[in-house]
DNA sequence: GTTAAAGTTGAAGTTAAGTTTAAGTTTAGA
DNA sequence: TCTAAACTTAAACTTAACTTCAACTTTAAC
């Protein structure tokens, strides 16, 4: 099955130009081309758009898919590099879910805040909040961030 | 008690030109300054900057920080909104988790998949591969991406 | 054989979130 | 009082990841 720019734009939920960027910097290896010169992709190509979006959605910058892309075109002998840069990137995404999941137990404190001032008009009503006044779950973040979490 | 722009950069972690660009931007509400034109900063400055930074980690961008600041500025009337703005901020952030947790399964098993090949030498060791022979923790993904996740 | 839609390229433009620079001012300490 | 360190501003520069543009070519359908 082959398929046109604009056609694999649309399957993989980018723009033409996006896709065009990327095989411009070298993230699409061998993409075919007609006589004329106009890109016909492959569904091996698909494959590398979506491993591109993973990697991306991971947070890992386009120069690095790039060197992991040309890894992976190395063959067997740059496998330990690939599992290094893989294992690097987990270890990313684990700090980042980390941090995430923090932000949202300062945002799930935040939500209360606004939602109990709201049912009572005025923010004030939190003036002499104490501990027994926050809800169970959500004492850890109020007990360490009081003094930020406004 | 007061600190200099220099003095809150070190405290907060973040370069004194980043602090001066968040200024010009409206996301520090009246900033005092000495008799020449020395921003001097008070706790509850530092506090908005904390806010800043747990936004921001948050994926807000600064112009919504922005918004979010001068609605928390405007008092109680604003307090629905504000609601709103941290509602919609919190389930953005549970959509992050969500995506980058997907991630970190994919790259689970790729890890596991360079790891297997090095021992091996070779990527062909999984040329025949099932169900049966990936670890059962990564079998949901394998089953859902194995024609992706090379 | 025409033609309109879709493709091509290189180059320039965009956006966010800063950073750097240049030129000048303020301040703290000796 | 002097001076060096720290501060000020406006404006230009940076980087990543695209997007848009202009000018031109290829292709599919009639």
């Amino acid at each position: 099955m082959k398929y046109s720019i604009s056609e694999v734009a649309e399957i993989i939920g980018v723009a033409p130009s996006t896709i065009r960027f990327y095989d411009k910097k070298g993230l699409l290896p061998s993409i075919g081309r007609t006589e004329g010169g106009i890109r016909r992709f492959t569904d091996a190509d698909l494959e590398w758009l979506r491993i591109i979006e993973c990697l991306k959605t991971s947070g890992m910058a386009l120069s690095d898919i790039q060197k992991y892309i040309h890894l992976a075109l190395e063959g067997d002998s740059s496998i330990g590099e690939r599992y290094e840069l893989i294992e690097s990137q987990m270890k990313s995404i684990e700090n980042q879910i980390t941090a995430l999941s923090e932000i949202r137990d300062i945002l799930a404190y935040k939500s209360w805040y606004y939602k109990t001032s709201m049912e009572a008009g005025t923010v004030s009503v939190h003036e002499n909040d104490t501990e027994a006044d926050v809800p169970k779950k959500l004492r850890p973040v109020y007990l360490k961030l009081r003094n930020i979490v406004k």
